[in-house]
DNA sequence: CATGAATGAGGCTTCATTCAT
DNA sequence: GATGAATGAAGCCTCATTCAT
């Protein structure tokens, strides 16, 4: 993908990923034709051809390389060690602030997974993986020194995860609620879905109460 | 392909639809061709139109059937009155468990939505604030009477749908936890996300501050 | 064709056949489907089957029974002998007259000849040329006793039913001139274009050159 | 079939326009398929595409060019002032020629009109409303100034205007009948058909009966 | 007689991709 | 690097016709 040859050649390639982007994530892989895509960066269809090998490689580097960044800015924003209740509430504020800010990276990573060749599924389902482990190191770390109460910390971190994610989905930043109070709601929302209860022996109620 | 020899009128819809249902979820919509859709029922391609009139009215049918057996197998599972906490763990349960049974619906029904040309896509999305209501409505009588503490119902709402409607992505019959161990976890998961915790002050200032 | 067997049938056959003379007339002969058709008539597709046998042996039915027609209802309203003269006037009333009224068949019988299968083709020519033959007749004796003058009776005939036929395609019969004043109109034109004027050399030779 | 190899742009897209309008001429719009088209052309179907959008577009375009063209051709060839007789000898002679020249054009905009898309079809109409009135004018004139007795120059027209056209249909430049004999003999029945006879009343009612 | 469902061919059009210029 | 034209496969859909019920 990377051709770093001519003059206006970076800057085209930049078009197309741009262009790729919002057409994909408007109407789909499937549905985005190479004559739209040329159209809207202004070439002609057999031009895309010295910037992209394929319709198929187009689409994995929009969705590796978000993958990529995800991974590279999560591993900037979030320290190692430290209590876990701190790191939850470091992750879900990075989590939302990403999600909002690259929503339709994010957004066509989740919905065309399934238009990705095999080879290509399997090495973006191993990025998001190591991805999710992050979350879930956070909650087995927090059900081990008991700051949170968990059943399954890999089934609660999917369950935050979508939780999360969904902003991508219906964030308008014109709307009434701003970024930070989001991530303010969610960061206390998932705090309260793992942290105990006091009273509460953990999460399933003790007998009698 | 699973030959539904001898199969005639009502049957022949019937296995047109369950193997649309299947394709679309595997492939998507755009991806399906209605030649693998025809040869996985056992008839000619021509011949679907004896059942269907459109590919876009096959998948408008199944998205909104779904919607409506939504709405409806909700309605009759949940009860309109009663504490909002245990209206929230009836929420929770219902969606859960249908989200697991009727995985491939549920799966469609969101990530096709784009597919949907824009009457279709309306009525969809119509359908669909309906059911949020419902947990709206939840969360927005225990939050008016203490049960919970929110920011914003709304957002509380939109937050736990994702968190548990990502049980049909990833939810396997064959895996380790059973369709009721996720509805418990799910429930305190979300029951910990909007319950007052002790000697919090609340997501939003209690009365009197 | 002539099924003569139950109750309907007679009648629906009818129907077929109006409907079909109306659409070929509206759409033409391919743009014309069956299923229009049986639409129109009130039946199933496969039901249409049971009067007729084929999409190509209703055009030929249609086009067929109408030159029948037409060459029949010639020999009732034109009389053999006579003065060429008089003979030319009967015949443009005549064929003004029958497209006028048979609008719908005359038309198709011109425009959809070419959608006939070869075999098909053939028969209505023949029929249409002994029609031809009609005026050409006339003409030729006209021509011979001096009534007329002519370089050629067949352009001249060929010449005059293109004029007459005509009337088929622009006729409006609530517009300002009635069917009468049509015929008027043309019989005078196609006796001026066939006369021979006075002082003129004729087109042909006068006699006793 | 009649490959022009090697052919390539607007040399292609007269190949298309030659081979539509001899297969539009041969078999009707509506029978003709694309497939054919390509195949008489020498490409593949989908490269059609590259010359024309669409069926519908090619068949207008083939109508329209020859429209304009008949109006231009009628504009060089006839001059606005002078006798009307004189006019109406020059139309009839340039209406002949052009029919028999460009026999397929003048054919599918006869008998295609019906394909047209009803916009295509409105401007289509149009302009041969313009060329009618060529004629209605010269026949309008001559009335005035006496040189022609008309009930009705409109009609008239209507009248000339088929019985000429027909050539198109008939006309075989092998026949007996040369272009130049033809067109003779149109001219002397068309002048014929209009022009007062002596001793006859007249189409028209003289002054004071 | 009528129906509804099936067939198989074929309709027009769009697709991603290639390549000589 | 860009273009325009070509490819060949495939897209959805409609067609006339058949036939068991």
């Amino acid at each position: 993908m990377a051709r770093t040859a001519g003059s206006s050649g970076p800057k085209t390639l930049a078009a197309i990923r741009r262009a790729g982007l919002r057409l994909i994530h408007a109407h789909g892989y499937e549905a985005m034709s190479l004559r739209q895509l040329a159209a809207e960066v202004g070439i002609q269809q057999g031009s895309l051809y010295n910037h992209i090998s394929t319709k198929q490689e187009l689409l994995f580097d929009l969705i590796s390389v978000h993958m990529h960044d995800l991974l590279q800015a999560a591993d900037a924003a979030l320290k190692e060690g430290g209590p876990p209740l701190a790191r939850l509430k470091a992750f879900v504020a990075f989590h939302v602030d990403y999600h909002i800010e690259r929503k339709l990276e994010v957004m066509i990573s989740y919905s065309e997974l399934r238009s990705l060749e095999p080879e290509n599924f399997k090495a973006v389902v191993a990025l998001r993986s190591a991805y999710e482990r992050k979350l879930i190191a956070i909650l087995t770390d927090g059900a081990a020194d008991g700051s949170f109460a968990l059943a399954d910390p890999r089934i609660a971190a999917f369950g935050i995860l979508s939780m999360l994610s969904g902003t991508a989905t219906w964030f308008d930043p014109r709307g009434r609620l701003s970024k930070a109070a989001i991530a303010k709601i969610f960061t206390d929302m998932a705090v309260g879905a793992v942290t105990p209860r006091e009273g509460a022996v953990g999460l399933v109620p003790p007998p009698g109460t």
